[in-house]
DNA sequence: TATGAATGAGCATTCATTCAT
DNA sequence: AATGAATGAATGCTCATTCAT
C-alpha cells in the first residue's frame, strides 16, 4: 500500500520550513526552488500541498497570527485596566519579540498595496475585522467597567488606525524605540482625555 | 544655463510623460521599454535619467506632491478654524480631486515598505517630517487662539498619523467614502474632546 | 482463468474508462493522473496496463475499431449494390455515429505521424492491410457480378485512400457535411466511369 | 545611433538556422533554448523576431514552400501533357529532393490534427486552397486541351486528395518507394479512364 | 498487485540592463 | 547625448515516472 502522510502536518512543517528564508530574503525574491530547497523537499512537493507560491506565505502568516494571538490572549487578561490591555495592544506594531511577524506583516502590507489578489484582499479583510472586534471589545468594556468615559467608543476606529499609520511611517527608518516612544505618548495623551478621574 | 539643470527638466519631463501609463497600469506590470515607449524616448535614455523603475515613481510623486502642497496652503488659508484645518488636511487620504496622486502614493508607500533605497528612504522621511511640521503649526497655532486645549499638542503625532493608517487598512477595498466616513467621524470625536467650549 | 486473460480484459476496462475524458479533452492536455482519476484507479497501476498515454489511445482506438467492424459488417450485407457498398465503407470519415471514433481516430492519425512506436506502427499497418483487402473484396465482387469494369481493380488503392485524405485535409474545419458532400460526389464522379452500363 | 538591422531578414536567417535542428529532432521536442542555440542567438533575441515557437515552423515551412512552390512551376512548365503534370504534382509526397519538406509537413499535418491553433488553420486552409486551386487549373486546361474527358473535372477534389491519403497511410512505414508505386499506378489507373483516346 | 507521495527535469517567456554605434 | 538590438538569468509550474510500502 501507498504510504499515508498527514497533509495538513506536513503542509505545515513545510511552512514552518521556509519561514526562515522568507525573513532571510523578503517574500518578493523568493524563487518556489529556494522555498523547497530551504524546506529540503523536490520542487514539485512543494505543489502537493501548496496551490501557489502566495499560498505558502499565507499559511506561514497564519501560523504566526495564530500564535500570536494566544499570547496576546493572555498578556491582555494578565492586566487589569484598560489603558494597558491597549499598550499592549498597540505594542505589536514595535514589540521586539514579533519583529518575525512584523517583518512578515510590512511584505504582506507592502503587497496588499500594489498587487492585491482575491484571496489576500480576504484574508487581510478578514484578520483586521476580526482584531478590530477585539479592539473594540476592549475599549467597550473599559467604558461598562467605568474606565473609560462614553465618548471613548467614537474613538476606536482612529485608535486602532494609529498604530498601523505609525509603522507605516516608521518602516523605511525601522527605529522601533522611537516607535514604541510616539504610540506610548499617544495613548498616554489620549487617555489624559477619556480616561474618567 | 547649466546643464545640470536641463537634466533635471529632462528627468522631469520624462517622469510626467510615464505618469499616465502607470496610472492606467500599475507600476508591478511596466516594463522599462513600455515606459520609454510611453515617454517617447528610447529605453537605453530612461537609464541616462532614473536609476531604476522605483526611482521614476519616486520622481513623479515628488513633483504631484510639491504641486499639492501648493494647493493645500491655499485651501487652509481660506479657512479660520482649526478643525477645518485639521479636516483639509487629512483630506488628502480620501479626496477625489487628488485620486492620482493617492494611486502614485499607494505604489510609492508599497515599494518604500519593501524595496526602499536610500534617496526613498531621505525623500520619505523629509516629507514626513515637514508634513509633521506643518501640521503641528496649525495644531499650536488652534491652541494659541484658544480654539484647542493645552494637550492637544500631545496628540498631534498621533491625529497625523490616522489617516495614514486608515488610508492603508482601506487601500484594498479603495472605498473612498468609507474612507471619508471613518476619518471625519474620528475628527469630530475627538474634536469635542479637545476644542475648548 | 489465466492470469493474462485478466490482464488484457482490465486494459480493455481502463480504456474504456478514460475513452470519455479523452473525448471531452484532447489527449494532450491529459495527464496521466487525470487520466488514472477518471479510470478511477492509481497513478501507478496505470503504467501495469499501458506504456504511455498514447498506448491508452491505441487501445481505445482498438476496441472502438473491433465494434465499428462489426457494425460495418452487417451494413454492407443489408445492401447489393457495389456502390452502395463503397458509399458505407467510406461514410466511416463522416459519419456522425461514430463521431467519438472519428475523434480518437484523428489523434491516433497525429500520434501515429509523429510519435509511432512500435506497436503502433504494426497495428496501423494489419488495420490498413485488413481493410484494404475488405475494400478489395468488395470491388472484386462488384466486377464479377458485371456491375463494374474489370479495370476498376487498379483504381482499389487509390479509392481507399480518399477518404483518408479528405479526412486529413478536413480535420481542422470540422465540418462533416462538407467533407459527406465531397466524399458522395467523389464516388459518384468515378462509379460513372467505372459501373458497366 | 543604435544598429539597425534588417528585421525581415533576420528573421528569415534565425529561420533557416532553425531549420536543421528542426529536422533532425521534431518540432515537438524542441525548446526555445535548443533553437536559439541553433541560431546562434540568445533566447530573448528570438523574441524579438518571432512571437512564439510555432511562428518559428511558420516561417520555415513558409520558406521552404515558396521555395519548393517555385521548383514546382518550373517543372511543371517543362512538361506538356496533363498526366506528366499530374504526376509532378502527386511526387511531393513521395520525391527524395523534398524529403526535408516533407518531414516538416508530416509534423504539420499532425499538429494540425491534434493542437490546431487559430494561426495554424488559417495557414494551412490557405495553402491547401491555394493549391487546389493550382492542380484544379492543370485538370481544367487538360479538358480544354482536349487530352482528359469533361467528366474529369468531377474527379478534381479526390484526386488531388489521394496523395494526402497515401501519405498520411504511409507516414508510419516511411517506404516512400512503395508510396510512389501506388501514387503512380492509381495515376495510369485513373488516366486510362478519363484520357480522351 | 496496487498505490500515491515524491520528484526534478524541462519549458516558454519576460525584462532590466548593457554597449556598440 | 541617445538609442535599440542583443541578451541570458530568472521563474512558476507541470507531469511522466519511480519506488517504498
Amino acid at each position: 500500500m501507498a504510504i499515508i502522510v498527514d497533509k495538513e502536518q506536513k503542509r505545515k512543517n513545510i511552512a514552518l520550513a521556509c519561514k526562515e528564508v522568507i525573513l532571510e530574503n523578503s517574500i518578493r525574491n523568493l524563487s518556489i526552488s529556494k522555498l523547497a530547497d530551504a524546506a529540503g523537499i523536490g520542487k514539485g512537493t512543494i505543489y502537493e500541498y501548496f496551490e501557489n507560491k502566495e499560498d505558502i506565505v499565507f499559511e506561514i502568516v497564519n501560523i504566526m497570527m495564530q500564535k500570536y494571538n494566544e499570547k496576546k490572549k493572555k498578556k491582555l487578561l494578565s492586566v487589569t485596566s484598560t489603558r494597558e490591555k491597549v499598550i499592549i495592544f498597540l505594542s505589536f506594531f514595535y514589540t521586539k519579540e514579533e519583529s518575525e511577524l512584523l517583518q512578515i506583516y510590512k511584505e504582506f502590507v507592502s503587497i496588499s498595496l500594489s498587487n492585491p489578489n482575491l484571496s489576500m484582499i480576504d484574508f487581510q479583510e478578514k484578520c483586521s475585522q476580526s482584531y478590530y472586534l477585539w479592539f473594540c471589545s476592549i475599549i467597550e468594556s473599559g467604558i461598562e467597567k467605568g474606565e473609560l468615559i462614553e465618548d471613548s467608543k467614537a474613538l476606536v476606529k482612529g485608535l486602532y488606525s494609529i498604530g498601523e499609520g505609525m509603522f507605516v511611517r516608521n518602516a523605511t527608518s525601522n527605529d522601533t524605540a522611537l516607535l514604541k516612544k510616539d504610540i506610548n505618548e499617544f495613548i498616554d495623551a489620549i487617555f489624559k482625555l477619556i480616561e474618567v478621574k
